[in-house]
DNA sequence: ATGAAAGCGCTAACAG
DNA sequence: CTGTTAGCGCTTTCAT
C-alpha cells in the first residue's frame, strides 16, 4: 500500500499515465479528442487511483455549477412527492444536480439576505416554487439575466420569466359544468382557498364562468373560505348551513377541503351526492378511498416538475425563454357528484406508493 | 450606473473598503476579530456591492461543502414528505445546504460509477435511505471515514455506521397483541412486504413474537405476500381465501397492502372488522379516511429525519459514532381492527397539507 | 488586528 | 492531438 492517504488529484492521474493535467481533464470531459491509446492510459489510471474531480475545483474553473436549485414552500402535500420525482429526475437526465431549499417563510424584503441560500453563487438556474421567495429577491435575478422558472405561479407584471401552472380554470370549469349539465344542479357553493392563493382565485373564475355560460346568477352567499384545508372546509360548510344558505352543491377549492364538506355534511344529516354533491380538486390519493369516492380534477404534477426543468435548461443553454405553460387539467368522475360508481371512469390510477 | 457587469467579488468589496482580501473574508466569517470600525466598511462595501461569496471558491479553499446529501431510491409515497421536511429544516438548522440525488436503481456493483452524483467530492456528508446505493459503495465511503448515516436500515455487518430505524418489531407486536388480547382473534394472517425489505422482516419477528408471547403456533399457511401495495395485497388474501385458510385478522405489512386487503375482503363479502380484523403499517393519511377506518402503527416521520441529520453533523463535527437509533413507534386504533368508533383514539393528527 | 501570498483542483485559452 | 499556463474566488498560514 503506496501513495498519500489524501484523495487523489488531476495531477496526480497525469503523473501515473505519464500525460498532461490537461490531457486529463479531456479525457474526463469528452470534449476534446484524445488519442485512443493515451485516453485508454488515462482511464486506467483514474481507476486505479479512484479519482474523482473536485465538484468545486470544477465549478471555480468553468464557471458553471451543473446544479439546479428548487426553491419551496414549508414542504408538505402529497402532491409534492410527484412534483420532486418528476424534477428530479428531469434535472439528472439533464446532467444536472439538485439543491433543495425550503423556505420556513417568506422572507421581508427588509433585510440585506446576507446569506441566499440558493442563488448564482451556487447554482445555474432556480425553480421556484409560489411562494418561496420574496418579489424583490426574484426581481432582481430575473434582472441580472439568472435563469428562473416559476412554478404554480404568474410571473410578475412586467417580468417575463417563464412559468408552468396547471389550467385552473377550465379545471374548475369543467367540474361546475358537470354537476350542472349532468346532474341538474343549480345552487352551487364554491369553497375558496388560502388568501391571496392564485390557484384558488382561478379557480372561482372558472366557477363563475360556468355558472354565467348556463345563465346561472352569481350568488356571493354561496362563497365560503375553505383555506386548502380540512378543518376550514369543514367550518366552511358547517357556516353556510347555519347561515341557512341553500345550496345543492360543494365545489370545494382543494380535495382537502372537500374531505372537511363531506364531514361536515355528514355530520349534519345531509346527504352526499344525493341531496349535496362535492368535488374537489387534485386528486390526492385519499380521493379514491373516501366515501362517496370524491369527483374532482386531477393535474399532471410529476410532468409539471419535468417541465419547468426542460424550461430552466433551456433557458441555461441560452435558448428563448418560452413564456408561460399551462398544463393540462383532467376531469375525474367518481361518486361524489352523483355518478353512479359504474358510471365513473375505471380508476386508472396504479398508484405505486413507497 | 458604473462598475463592472459582472458579479463582485471579494477583491472589489477590498478595494472599495480600503482593506485587503483577508480582512473582508474574515468580517464575513466572523471567526477572527476585527476593529469595528473597519468592519463597518467592509460591511458597507458588502452591501454596496451586493456582493455575494461564490459558494466554489469557498469549498475550493477551505475543503468544506458545507453541504449535506440526501440518497434516495425513486421518490414516492405518501411518507416521503415529511422525512424531506425533517431533513432539510434540521440540515438548514445546522447550517447545512442539501443535495439531493434520487437512484432511479440500484446500481449494480459492477460498473466503476464514473460519476458519483453525491459522495466527498460535493457534500460533507451522506445520509443513506435503504436501497440508494449499494453495498461495496457504502463501505468504501465508510472505510474512508467519510461520514455516513443510513436511514430505514440495518448497517452492514461489521461497520459502524450510524443509522435510524423505527422500532418496526415492537410496533407490528403491539398490533397483534392488541388483536388478540382485545378481540380475542387466534388465526391471524400476516403479509409480508417486497422480498428481502428489512422493515418487513422486522414486523414479521414482532408478528410471531407475539403470536409466541400468547401460546399461538405460527402457522405458514397464514403468511401471504403484500408486497406494500394495493394490487399485491389484494392478490394475497384472495390466495389466502382460495387457498381456503382459516382466518379472523390480517396483519398486513403496510397500509397500502391494507387496504388491498380491505378490498378483496369487501369483494368476496367477508365483514371487517366483524369477521375478520385488518390492520396496517405507517399510518398513511389515507388510513384515516378509508371504511372501516384503519388500525395501525404510526411512526414520527419527520423527527426520523431530523435525527438522522443531527447524527451525521455530530459526526461531521468529529463527535462520537452514536450507533443505531430506533425511533418509537405508536399504535394507532380505529376501526379496522373491530374498536368501535368511540372507543378509538380522539385522531390527534391535524395534518397541515399543502 | 491586518496584509501578503500561497495554494485549493480544475478548465480553458494558447502554442506548438 | 497534447502540453503550458493563466486564472476561477476564496481561505488560511505567516508575518508584521
Amino acid at each position: 500500500m503506496a501513495g498519500h492517504n489524501h484523495a487523489p488529484t488531476i495531477a496526480d492521474v497525469a503523473k501515473r499515465a505519464g500525460v498532461s493535467i490537461a490531457t486529463v481533464s479531456r479525457v474526463v470531459n469528452g470534449n476534446t479528442p484524445v488519442i485512443d491509446e493515451t485516453a485508454k492510459r488515462v482511464r486506467s489510471a483514474i481507476s486505479d487511483l479512484h479519482y474523482h474531480p473536485r465538484a468545486a475545483a470544477r465549478v471555480l474553473a468553468s464557471r458553471r455549477t451543473d446544479t439546479l436549485g428548487l426553491l419551496l414552500p414549508e414542504i408538505g402535500g402529497e402532491f409534492f412527492s410527484p412534483l420532486l420525482r418528476g424534477i428530479e429526475s428531469e434535472a439528472r437526465l439533464a446532467g444536472y444536480d439538485l439543491l433543495v431549499h425550503a423556505t420556513s417563510h417568506i422572507p421581508h424584503a427588509s433585510t440585506p439576505a446576507p446569506h441566499r441560500p440558493l442563488a448564482e453563487h451556487n447554482t445555474d438556474g432556480l425553480i421556484v416554487f409560489t411562494q418561496s421567495i420574496d418579489l424583490d429577491e426574484l426581481a432582481r435575478l430575473h434582472r441580472n439575466k439568472f435563469p428562473l422558472v416559476l412554478l404554480y405561479q404568474t410571473p410578475p407584471a412586467k417580468t417575463e420569466i417563464p412559468s408552468v401552472m396547471i389550467e385552473n380554470k377550465s379545471g374548475a370549469q369543467k367540474l361546475v359544468n358537470h354537476l350542472i349539465e349532468v346532474h341538474g344542479r343549480r345552487r352551487i357553493a364554491f369553497l375558496r382557498g388560502p388568501d391571496g392563493n392564485e390557484d384558488s382565485v382561478e379557480r372561482e373564475r372558472g366557477y363563475r364562468a360556468a355558472l354565467k355560460s348556463h345563465g346561472l346568477a352569481f350568488d356571493p352567499a354561496l362563497i365560503g373560505v375553505g383555506g386548502f384545508n380540512e378543518e376550514d372546509g369543514q367550518a366552511a360548510v358547517r357556516k353556510l348551513m347555519a347561515d341557512r344558505v341553500d345550496f345543492d352543491a360543494i365545489v370545494a377549492g382543494d380535495d382537502d377541503s372537500a374531505i372537511g364538506a363531506l364531514h361536515a355534511l355528514k355530520l349534519a344529516g345531509r346527504r352526499v351526492p344525493d341531496e349535496v354533491a362535492v368535488t374537489g380538486f387534485d386528486d390526492l390519493p385519499v380521493a379514491r378511498y373516501i366515501s362517496p369516492a370524491l369527483t374532482t380534477v386531477r393535474a399532471p404534477i410529476e410532468q409539471i416538475g419535468r417541465e419547468a426543468v426542460r424550461k430552466l435548461t433551456g433557458l441555461i443553454r441560452g435558448q428563448p425563454a418560452g413564456g408561460r405553460a399551462l398544463m393540462r387539467t383532467e376531469l375525474v368522475i367518481r361518486e361524489s357528484c352523483g355518478c353512479s360508481p359504474d358510471r365513473a371512469s375505471p380508476d386508472a390510477d396504479s398508484a405505486t406508493r413507497r
